[in-house]
RNA sequence: CGGGAUGUAGCGCAGCCAGGUAGCGCGCUUCGUUCGGGACGAAGAAGCCGGGAGUUCGAAUCUCCCCAUCCCGACCA
């Protein structure tokens, strides 16, 4: 491809609106476009790129044995009726009605399509186990897009579904999407971490999400580097500790607060640390009330609350309605009460002695509080967030924190879709039998976002061989008509012996080529110029490295088939 | 949805406080000279100053209301 018949709109200054290295760049090198807030553009470039990702991306879900599929991306409602998620989608499903007011969802995920298709094309147990699988567009109503294409209202997924007749079937199916993935991500040069994650209260079992390590990962990753724990911060359990206080036990006193009600305000107000004083919020889970204690110290972890209470809503209660449950306004709840309601306490709060809370009276908090005198702990859960520092549940040692972009995500699903939907088998015994499912996503266009965040410097982007739009580009700086034809020449040569090369062949100096082939990140460059007119050298200089050497037109194609081969063999090896 | 910021030429920005012919850099067009590290000169084209209302003789500039974008918090690949 010459540059001069290219759409490749390089620009010198940072667009305004890019905060983040990938978004930066993929605007600067001429990849994406933003079309409007969260819907980008695929130039020509940008989108060889995305479509060498999806090719490695379906080879090796074929290589698993996976069956490509192509869904519509318009489902009816009636899909989502069957499941009950047309209810509890919520706002981020995008929906939309016919001109005969017939309703449909722009798919923001596909299992309802594929358990449907699948349970019109398979009947026995013969048929399992079966993986299915589509690359298509997903649609979100985000709440907030961001950072580019790393989450927008409309991305590419790679999604899979899985049917197995038992949990040792589905655990084979789970192990090969996992094997798989690492493939796929290391063929991508993209360095991953798995961590274990949120089921959910759909009663999941096993769930792994692929981090990116990144600053700007939107997730925090809890690692222990002694064993090798490693989970979302939404999942990750910690060893609580019990803490070394061995006062003797305090009698239980009222005191005067008046409007001290955050932790913060009460570690002034009676001069200690935040850990001495059991947090007591209440929440509203699926209608009911339930009020939550956790050390002063801790932040709950509403994911780990609301899996315990295996409930499918949770949130904040009102204000008016912790009034209600308490007797007092928000600020002064405790466990110590003669109310009923559901308590649930963190496993650390059994430790604290002579602990401090609310009294469940206005401006007044009870000091010298102590579990199973003053109140008994009833239902004890771990309903905390891990923070850095932490010690591994598996091991003991501290943990430490790292922020995460997730591209790719497998999950078991279990029996919710197959029963919800009435996908059944006949077994081997003629009875008719639910499969077992899971699923397998991978954010495509976030996994080329996330390989410029790991692969890049500070004069652009550093593609590696196997997803790079172009593996080689030639700079020619000819003054003559002559010296432009020999440089086509070596550029015609390439291209007939296979090599997927760019010839930058417009009339611009030497420097702004060189800048602009190092911004757009192309492996190989070969500078063809005076030293080729005059001595027959050609320049290979490699983006990653940075190192340069000098062969002539006569070596030149073997040189560059064992550098690609190299380079390829570095990343997939 | 809450908090913060910004909307002026394709891109990046100044002008606004103190109202009076809309500017700079990059890019684009033409010509010439250059050209192995983002060249130079000359001549050009290009703007509903985000939208609407108001104040004023006069509004990019002041006031009010919208809209959009970006950043920080709750969803997710």
């Amino acid at each position: 491809m010459k540059i001069s018949r290219y759409i490749l709109p390089t620009l010198k200054e940072d667009p305004s609106d890019a905060t983040v290295a990938s978004h930066r760049l993929m605007v600067r090198a001429g990849l994406i476009r933003k079309e409007s807030a969260g819907m980008y553009i695929y130039l020509p470039m940008g989108l060889k790129v995305l479509q060498k990702v999806t090719a490695i991306v379906r080879e090796e879900m074929n290589r698993s044995g996976a069956l490509e599929f192509l869904m519509p991306e318009m489902t009816s409602a009636e899909l989502w009726k069957e499941s009950g998620r047309w209810n509890t989608m919520g706002p981020e499903m995008f929906r939309i009605k016919d001109r005969n007011t017939m309703e449909y969802a722009l798919a923001p995920t596909h299992e309802e399509a594929f358990t449907s298709a699948v349970r019109s094309l398979i009947s026995s147990y013969r048929d399992l186990p079966l993986n299915v699988y589509q690359i298509n567009t997903k649609f979100r109503d985000e709440i907030r897009p961001r950072f580019g294409v790393m989450r927008s209202k409309e991305f590419i997924m790679k999604d899979a579904y899985s049917f197995d007749m038992d949990e040792k079937g589905l655990d084979d199916s789970y192990q090969t999407m996992r094997k798989t993935y690492r493939t796929i991500f290391k063929r991508c040069n993209l360095e991953t971490i798995p961590v274990e994650a949120d089921t959910g209260a759909m009663g999941g079992s096993q769930s792994e999400e692929f981090m990116v390590a990144s600053e700007i990962g939107e997730e925090v990753l809890l690692i222990c580097e002694a064993c090798g724990y490693k989970a979302n911060q939404e999942k990750a359990e910690y060893q609580h500790g019990v803490p070394g206080n061995t006062e003797p036990e305090a009698p239980l006193a009222a005191v005067d607060t008046p409007d001290v009600r955050t932790i913060d305000d009460l570690t002034v107000f009676f001069k200690c640390g935040p850990e001495r004083f059991m947090k007591s919020i209440v929440y509203t889970a699926d209608g009911t009330q339930i009020m939550a204690v956790v050390p002063g110290n801790r932040e709950i972890n509403e994911h780990k609350l609301k899996n315990h209470l295996r409930a499918a809503e949770l949130e904040l209660s009102s204000d008016s309605a912790v009034e209600e449950v308490t007797g007092a306004p928000v600020g002064f709840a405790g466990p110590v009460t003669d109310r009923k309601i559901r308590m649930v306490f963190d496993t650390s709060v059994k430790g604290i002695i002579n602990g401090i809370t609310g009294a469940n009276k206005k401006d007044t908090h009870y000091t010298g509080v102590n579990p199973g005198r003053d109140f008994t702990i009833t239902e004890e859960a771990d309903i905390t967030i891990a923070e850095e520092g932490d010690l591994c549940p598996q091991c003991g040692k501290a943990m430490i924190t790292r922020k995460g972009i997730e591209v790719g995500h497998i999950f078991k699903l279990g029996y919710k879709y197959s029963k919800s939907m009435s996908l059944t088998v006949l077994d081997r015994n003629g009875k008719a039998v639910h499969p077992i499912m899971g699923c397998y996503g991978i954010g495509v266009n976030r996994t080329m976002a996330a390989v410029v965040e790991q692969h890049h410097d500070d004069k652009g982007i550093v593609w590696p061989m196997t997803i790079t739009p172009f593996q080689v580009c030639i700079v020619g700086i000819a003054k003559t008509d002559e010296e432009a034809a020999a440089v086509e020449e070596i550029y015609t040569m390439m291209k007939d012996a296979g090599i997927e090369v760019l010839l930058d062949d417009r009339k611009v100096s030497p420097g702004f080529k060189f800048a602009d082939a190092e911004l757009i990140g192309i492996p190989i460059r070969i500078t063809v110029g005076k030293n080729y007119f005059n001595n027959n050298e050609l320049e290979i200089k490699m983006r990653r490295t940075g190192e340069s050497e000098n062969v002539t037109k006569g070596n030149l194609l073997a040189r560059i088939m064992e550098i690609i081969k190299q380079e390829t063999d570095i990343i997939e090896k």
